[in-house]
DNA sequence: CGACAACTTGACGGGCGTCAACCGGAGTGG
DNA sequence: CCACTCCGGTTGACGCCCGTCAAGTTGTCG
C-alpha cells in the first residue's frame, strides 16, 4: 500500500490512536487494509434499517448521523458522527441493520469488507479491543442520551447536545470547545433531542440572550465553558475520553 | 470444576448459547471459571457511577437495572436485566463506571475478575464474539429506548417496554409472552419511560379497560399479542433474537 | 393491628407541541 | 443582474399532554 491511501484513511487512524495503542505491525496491517472511497451528497443513506448489512463504511470526512423512526411519523436521531468514526462495526456480527445511517453534510467514505475488518480484529488482539472499544464507548453515549432526552429539560437537553458535540469536534480536531461549527439544521437538533425545530429554536435564543453562547450562521462561541457545562448539566466522563 | 459450580452458572451458558455457537472446548473453558456467588437484597448497588470498575457481574437469579442521575434529581433507567445477563461487560476495556447497576429484586450474581473473562475472550474467539456480540444487541437497546423516550407518546412508551420484557422473559425461559411477572414498581417503569409514576399509573389502566391487557398484582396477561405490538409500536427485530 | 410502601385517583397548571405567518440567504434561470 | 424559489430559521397565539400536588386505598410484613 502507497503513501497516498494511507492519506486517505489518516482519519480512522487518528482515531484507532485515541482508542489505544497501536503498534508497527498493527499499523502495518492497517495500511494493508483493502476500501474504496466514495463521495456522496447530504442526506443520503448508508445503511438502511431492516436491510442486510454490506461493507463497513468509515466516514473520512464531513458528518452525518444514525436514526430510526417511530410509527407516528416521528424521526429520532441517535448519534452524530464525525470524520474518523466507523459508521457501523456493529454490523461486523449482526446480519441485519436495526436504524439508519445517512449523511447530513456532503461527505467522503471508505468502504471496507467485514471479512477484511473480522480479519483484522482477529490477527491484531489491540486493534481488535480498539474496535470493541468503540463499539463500548458508543453504547456509553446512547445511555447518556436516553437521560438526556428522558430527564431533562428542553433548555438542558439543547445545551447537553451542544456540549457533547463541541467536545466531540475539539477531541477529533476540528474547531474548539469555545468556537465551532455547526453542520446540523435546528430540525435535526430537535430529532436528537425529542423535541421540535420550532422549540429548539426558542432554547437556543434562550440560552443566547442569557449569554450562555452566541451565534453566527451555524458558528458556535461559548465564552464561558464551566458556566456553559453546568447549564447543560455535562460532565464528559460518559465519553471516556473518545 | 465439579457439576455444582457448573449448575450456578447455567443461566449464563444458556444466554452465552443463545448468542453463538460454543462447542466443547469453549464448555470446558467456562466450566473452568473462577467465580464467587453473593446473595443480594433488592436495591442494592453492583456498579455505582465514577467507581474504578472491579469484578464483572453476572446475575444468576431476580432482576436488576442500570441508571444514571441527571443534576435536576432526575433518575433514568437506562435497562433492565434478568437471570443469565453480563451485568458490566464493558467493564472490560473501560476502566470507570458511568452508572450505576442496581438489583430491583433479590437476586444471586456470580463475581468473576476482570482478568479471567478477558483470558476467556482471548483463548475462545467464539466466547469473545459472544461477548461483543453482547453488548452490541445491548447498544441496540439503547437506541430503541433513546427512540421510545424521545418520539413517542406515554401510553406508546408504556406499552412498548412492556412488550420488551415480556419478550425477553419468554426467551429466557421465564413465562410466556401472554402472561408473565412484572418485577419492578411503578416508579421504575417511569424512571425507564421518562415518565412519572401518576402517569405510568394512568396509563396502565387505559390499556386494561381499553382491553389490551389485564393486570392481577404484578402479574401482565395480554391476550392478543398481535394488538398490543401494534399499539406499543413493537417490531423485536432490535433484539437480535437476544 | 399498626406502619409503611406501592398503588390509585382527581384537580390544576405549565412546558412544549401545533399552527401559521414571515424573514433571509443561497441557488437558479431568464 | 435581478426575480423567483426554496429551505432553514424566527416569532407569536393557542392548546394539550403530562407533571405536580394532594388525598385516599390497598396490600404486606412486623
Amino acid at each position: 500500500m502507497d503513501a497516498i491511501e494511507h492519506v486517505a484513511l489518516s482519519p480512522l487512524f487518528a482515531k484507532l490512536g485515541r482508542l489505544a495503542q497501536l503498534n508497527e505491525s498493527d499499523l502495518r496491517l492497517l495500511g494493508n487494509l483493502p476500501f474504496a472511497t466514495r463521495r456522496v451528497g447530504a442526506g443520503q443513506f448508508l445503511v438502511r434499517e431492516g436491510k442486510p448489512t454490506g461493507d463497513c463504511a468509515i466516514l473520512l470526512s464531513g458528518f452525518a448521523c444514525r436514526h430510526k423512526l417511530a410509527a407516528n411519523g416521528g424521526r429520532q436521531i441517535v448519534s452524530f458522527h464525525l470524520a474518523g468514526d466507523l459508521l457501523d462495526l456493529q454490523q461486523l456480527l449482526l446480519d441485519r441493520a436495526d436504524h439508519n445511517v445517512e449523511t447530513i453534510t456532503e461527505a467522503e467514505v471508505a468502504l471496507v469488507p467485514k471479512a477484511e475488518l473480522r480479519r483484522l480484529a482477529r490477527e491484531s488482539p489491540r486493534i481488535g479491543a480498539a474496535f470493541w472499544r468503540d463499539t463500548l464507548i458508543d453504547a456509553s453515549i446512547f445511555r447518556e442520551w436516553v437521560l438526556n432526552v428522558g430527564r431533562r429539560d428542553a433548555r438542558t437537553r439543547v445545551a447537553h447536545m451542544l456540549c457533547e458535540f463541541a467536545t466531540r469536534c475539539e477531541r477529533a480536531g476540528f474547531g474548539s470547545v469555545q468556537s465551532f461549527q455547526m453542520p446540523m439544521t435546528q430540525e435535526q437538533i430537535a430529532d436528537a433531542t425529542g423535541l421540535t425545530s420550532v422549540h429548539v429554536n426558542r432554547m437556543l435564543r434562550s440560552l443566547e440572550t442569557d449569554g450562555a453562547l452566541s451565534r453566527s450562521r451555524r458558528e458556535i462561541r461559548i465564552r464561558d465553558w464551566e458556566a456553559m457545562r453546568r447549564i447543560a448539566d455535562f460532565d464528559p466522563a460518559y465519553l471516556h475520553a473518545a
